[in-house]
RNA sequence: CGGGACGUAGCGCAGGCCGGUAGCGCACCAGGCUGGGGGUCUGGGGGUCGCAAGUUCGAAUCUUGUCGUCCCGACCA
């Protein structure tokens, strides 16, 4: 199979499908819509796991599981949620399948075995979770509830693509419940933090915080926060979302407790979630035409060894003294992988590795060695040199921090450089189709507006940004008064 | 569900108008020379040409039907 990338300026979305596939992150699979995550990529998604749910764990969550099936009159319950997903619902209706009378060795649904009432495969858990915290929750000793899933959903897309939109997805959802308002609105916030540090600090993607607009936000909830990210080639990208749902579950499900002063009220309600998803935004932030690029802080390998041999005897030499290189980088904690395979040349491992996106390759072949060198090459900056043995492990967990710090500044660098303030109509269409990025402009905070300027740009607001700076002006569509600007972009 | 394209070896494709032994590249298997940026030589294995019917002495090729995939729209809390 050729390894070649299709040269990513013919057409993006062709080079994304193809580095996602040839880097071994994932593949099509026998489902419509749906995908395989490859070992290398579910590795990469452990990783990113692990560092979530330890920063979940610290903010006091605690993990469960919950049923793959929502029954429908459940599903139903809570009813700006349920026609929210309703249109992209898988639904069960048998039970048994049975053999095929007029076609020997097929199976057909057995008609008998249809359940009474559907259900449904969740596009989301706040149904199924809400049914079973009413049997929690009677005091407010019962509260705050700090729940979250590791799961997978289902939401049937007409159009799908590996990692930003597939019909199954795994993600982390949280569903949290609260004796105060105050203390709901807290949770939903303290995991919008949680969720851009992580992104920005582990991912090395830089990320807007802030509110979507009535529009965009989750159906049940009263408030959508998000991070927002920029992708190479300019669009947008939700990678997150932290929902204040007030009492709209507890009141769909009859969630009460007994305060203090033994007074009885619904209790308050937060949910959010990250998807593989992010994994898309991490090949589109970072990864240029050789392949991806990781951040060392997640990357399944952070460090590579081709040794280059001729012949067994020279092989043996440099497998020793690589042993000796992987015993002092596994002590710092260094994940660190040595390719002494036969099945490629060290050309094409080294192709192969850039591929992968690894940060460093070290190149070790018997003319290094009677120097004490080996040849490091980094694969943010493609810069190759010789390294001395002396000290290499130390030298190299520095260059992982330096690496991390250097592909966040860049991917920073590019945002800043695709943002723009527009101030007129023409401006605004000019840049979406010149200079793709964030456009920041003014908008007069109307639902009409907003539609508008979606169906004749294609651009959507994708967030007011927190802690925006107040500035008076006049919306870019309508020219009615405005007090901020906000966030647009074409987004994915 | 509308508009377009495509189903031929594991992957990527040619052949199709003009019907006549099933092809190419990569991958795979065996062996050799090799090895510091996707090497090379020799030999080999692998395909009911998506499925079904029709036309024909003969269909990957023509006709009809059917199933499926991809792209562009619509859809995407």
């Amino acid at each position: 199979m050729s390894k070649e990338l299709t040269t990513r300026r013919e057409d993006y979305s062709q080079w994304y499908n193809d580095l996602v596939i040839k880097s071994g992150l994932a593949d099509y699979s026998a489902v419509r819509g749906c995908m395989v995550i490859k070992p290398y990529g579910y590795a990469l998604w452990e990783n990113m796991q692990a560092q979530l749910d330890k920063m979940f764990k610290e903010t006091g969550h605690v993990n469960a599981y919950f049923p793959l099936f929502v029954p429908k009159s459940l599903f139903e319950a809570e009813e700006k949620n349920a026609e929210g997903f309703a249109k992209e619902c898988a639904v069960v209706t048998h039970y048994r399948l049975k053999s095929d009378p007029e076609n020997k060795g097929k199976l057909i649904v057995d008609p008998e075995a249809k359940l009474e009432e559907e259900l449904i495969i969740r596009p989301t858990s706040e149904a199924i979770i809400w049914h079973t915290y009413k049997g929690w929750i009677q005091s407010y000793r019962d509260l705050p509830l700090l729940i979250n899933q590791w799961a997978n959903v289902v939401r049937w897309e007409m159009r799908t693509r590996l990692f930003l939109r597939t019909a199954e997805f795994l993600w982390q959802e949280g569903h949290t419940a609260h004796a105060t308002k105050q203390e709901a609105v807290d949770e939903t916030l303290t995991i919008l933090d949680v969720y851009a540090t992580f992104v920005e600090e582990w991912m090395a993607v830089p990320v807007v915080k802030g509110l979507k607009t009535p529009n965009e936000r989750f159906a049940g909830a009263e408030e959508t926060y998000c991070i927002e990210a920029l992708m190479q080639d300019g669009k947008a990208l939700q990678a997150g979302t932290s929902h204040f749902l007030g009492q709209n579950f507890a009141k769909a499900f009859d969630v009460k407790f007994s305060d203090k002063e033994n007074k009885l009220d619904y209790v308050w309600a937060s949910s959010w979630g990250v998807s593989t998803r992010l994994i898309g935004a991490l090949i589109m932030a970072h990864s240029d035409d050789q392949g991806l690029i990781l951040p060392p802080k997640i990357a399944p390998v952070q460090v590579v060894i081709i040794p280059i041999y001729k012949g067994e005897e020279s092989k043996l030499v440099i497998d020793t003294k690589a042993k000796e290189i992987i015993e002092n980088l596994k002590v710092l904690g260094i994940r660190v992988k040595y390719d002494n395979s036969d099945n490629a040349r060290p050309g094409w491992k080294f192709a192969e590795y850039e591929l992968k996106g690894v940060p460093i390759r070290l190149a070790m072949g018997l003319r290094d060695m009677e120097n004490n060198v080996v040849e490091l090459a980094r694969r943010d900056i493609k810069e190759k040199k010789s390294v001395s043995l002396d000290d290499l492990a130390d030298y190299i967990k520095n260059l992982l921090d330096e690496i991390q710090q250097n592909i966040y500044n860049r991917a920073l660098s590019s945002r800043t450089e695709k943002t723009t303030k527009a101030d007129t109509w023409a401006e605004f269409l000019k840049l979406l189709d010149e200079k793709p990025g964030f456009i920041s402009a003014h908008w007069d905070g109307t639902a009409e507006t907003e539609e508008k300027i979606k169906q004749e740009s294609k651009a959507t607001i994708r967030c007011i940004p927190i802690n925006n700076l107040m500035e008076q002006g006049s919306c870019i569509f309508t020219g009615n008064p405005s007090t901020q600007r906000v966030l647009f972009a074409r987004a994915y």
